[in-house]
DNA sequence: AATGAATGAGAATTCATTCAT
DNA sequence: GATGAATGAATTCTCATTCAT
């Protein structure tokens, strides 16, 4: 018994492992620069060994990032305490979700991996199927907020939660995504970027647009 | 003469069909996913002739780019006619800006798949050069609508404009990208999603983001 | 154990089957004329797999070359047992060259190969560094012989070792290279030549020329 | 008439411009480097023209070598003039052959890839074989002097001219090979090495193994 | 005679995945 | 369970040669 007990637990540290060091290289080189070559000498396993903790390149990376959001939701969940508005939830929410980024960009590459070649990467694995789930009850923490904020009347009541959160969700993704490609970027816009300016120039805007005052 | 005439027609003609296909190509598979093979085949050339055209895959894509490039910014640019203030030029350069998308979805999909898989281009080809300065004109736009804005008085004269052209651009970006697979969204957000609402939406948001009115 | 032991061996053999290969298509066709296709396909392995033993076609060159310097070496070495002065052993280590290059044809077919062509190789391989160090290591004879004579008496004082060394290995690389290439040479060249008579002829005129013997 | 002179004119003229262009090519790429498209580029005619004038790369590089040929053999006679013995001829024919070498480096080099990858070069041009009666010319001249100074006494009775002369033109091919290859070898060689030094080492040398004085 | 666009058979190298041990 | 050698299809790019005009 202690023995199964031993291998299950030694079993879930080598695929924390894996976790851990495919999300360093995802992080470091990206989706596509990330071999499962590489993947398997960071962990000092054999390349085979890994297919037997997940089914394929894929599966690995949906595991990565479902372990990410994981972390996310509390994360984000943490902000949301002394907060005093609704309006200043929504801010410290995505404050937090950008710091999240900025630290654990694998989550992000991912995510937009996902959303930008959506049809080409396998969804038929489990892990993919897990990490969907999270993607909703990480809008639902925005949702709530929004519905906070219009409560105590920091936020405009004409607006509508569910399409507001997605609004705000996508174009911190534009936002995010640029940051996290500022040599992609700096080698194809002609002009000098602050990457560090986009996202606080970008929650400033949205806490104006949100906001009740000023409204007409 | 008549000779030289046609040979250019022909070669102008066999380069619109390369740039076609590599569009095509990369917007429903992505920019790895775009063979040079798969461009060759579908313009029934052969690989070497790709070559006569187009120094490598990046100069290819580049050229891509230059030319959607080339159609939005006019595109952009009659926006700017008979508009009453600096903010609603920038909000008509954006509804442009999106109607832009949804009727020419490749481009989007191209310029994102392009970002996304943030790889450093091989920048030395005169191709990617001209990309470059296009992007430059691009967001030029909006700067100077920015800042007209500042000048009569509709835009708030806090705002710093090339930033924050880049903060309405980028944020932009992430909107578009998600309304663009939104069939891919819906699939895996657990939550019904409107995709027609979220530019309006979002051009509200960043209206109300810079407008002087009810600023502190 | 056994199994470690066993795996080495095979991979040993492995690697020496690629040398083999690789060894032969370059003494045929040149370096140029050399594909790894055909390295791959004369031993029976993909294409990959080559690249498991060898960084790249550079490096496999190295290794060759590495391996027949290797035997040349100790066989050059053995040349210097019972010589009697310095002279005598720059003649017998030349001899022994000779005779190598005529029973290891593929050796020099290779060496002259790998030069002729000219180019500039990969030489940030250790593969390569090692050869580098064997071409050293057999120089180095030659010069030691060199200063032996001169200690002795039998080589003229006015000679410097090293550009010596040189200039009797080089002026060799001519006459075995011919000499390797008979039937090109006696169908191309329209005199008759006897290449039995050449190296001897060779050896001859270098021993008089380095002899202290009918110095000026 | 007049007309067809002159067509005959320009053509000839065509002609030694593709020389030209190829004879600097190979001189600075060597023969693989060289490229139809470079040379079509360089003479400004268009890559279907070489095939009008040459059946193919390789009768390109024969007719330059045969042209080099065409000079050297009168350079080399030039060398006899004033010449005060046959071993002084000797001396001041391989004196001239060097310093062609180094001139054109080109000549050498195709002699060289002629030599070993012999087997699989195109010989079956007209081109080809007129190149090889040029090597028998060049031949003679070593003869004739060799004679020469056995004639007079410069040079050993027991010398036999013709086998002589071969081995004195087969080293120097190494000696000379090696000097046109610095780069190759500097890369191989792990001792410095003075490339200039190395030609009058061997002429010096080979004037030492000829000379009647001090023969035993 | 001249053109130059087109070809297409390769070339080296990469890497996710499999499978006998 | 773990290994790691082997795979082989895939990928970008090259270049001597051809041929319709």
């Amino acid at each position: 018994m202690a023995v199964a007990a031993r291998r299950e637990r030694e079993r879930t540290a080598r695929r924390e492992a894996i976790l851990d060091a495919a999300q360093e290289l995802v992080a470091a080189q990206g989706y596509h620069g990330m071999r499962m070559d590489s993947v398997a000498e960071a962990v000092e396993l054999s390349k085979g060994t890994l297919y037997l903790y997940f089914e394929n390149k894929d599966a690995l990376c949906a595991a990565v990032a479902t372990r990410l959001l994981d972390t996310l939701i509390p994360f984000m969940e943490s902000a949301l305490e002394n907060t005093s508005t609704g309006l200043d939830a929504v801010h410290k929410l995505f404050q937090k979700y950008s710091d999240f980024t900025q630290e654990n960009p694998h989550h992000f590459r991912f995510a937009l991996a996902w959303l930008s070649e959506g049809e080409r990467m396998d969804d038929s694995t489990e892990a993919f199927q897990i990490y969907r789930g999270r993607v909703g009850d990480m809008l639902s923490l925005v949702v709530a907020s929004l519905k906070r904020g219009q409560a105590d009347g920091s936020i405009r009541a004409d607006v509508d939660p569910l399409p507001q959160a997605l609004q705000l969700w996508t174009s911190f993704l534009g936002v995010v995504m640029v940051g996290l490609n500022r040599e992609a970027m700096a080698q194809r816009v002609p002009v000098p970027m602050d990457f560090e300016q986009l996202v606080p120039l970008h929650l400033d805007a949205m806490v104006r647009a949100l906001s009740s005052e000023g409204a007409s």
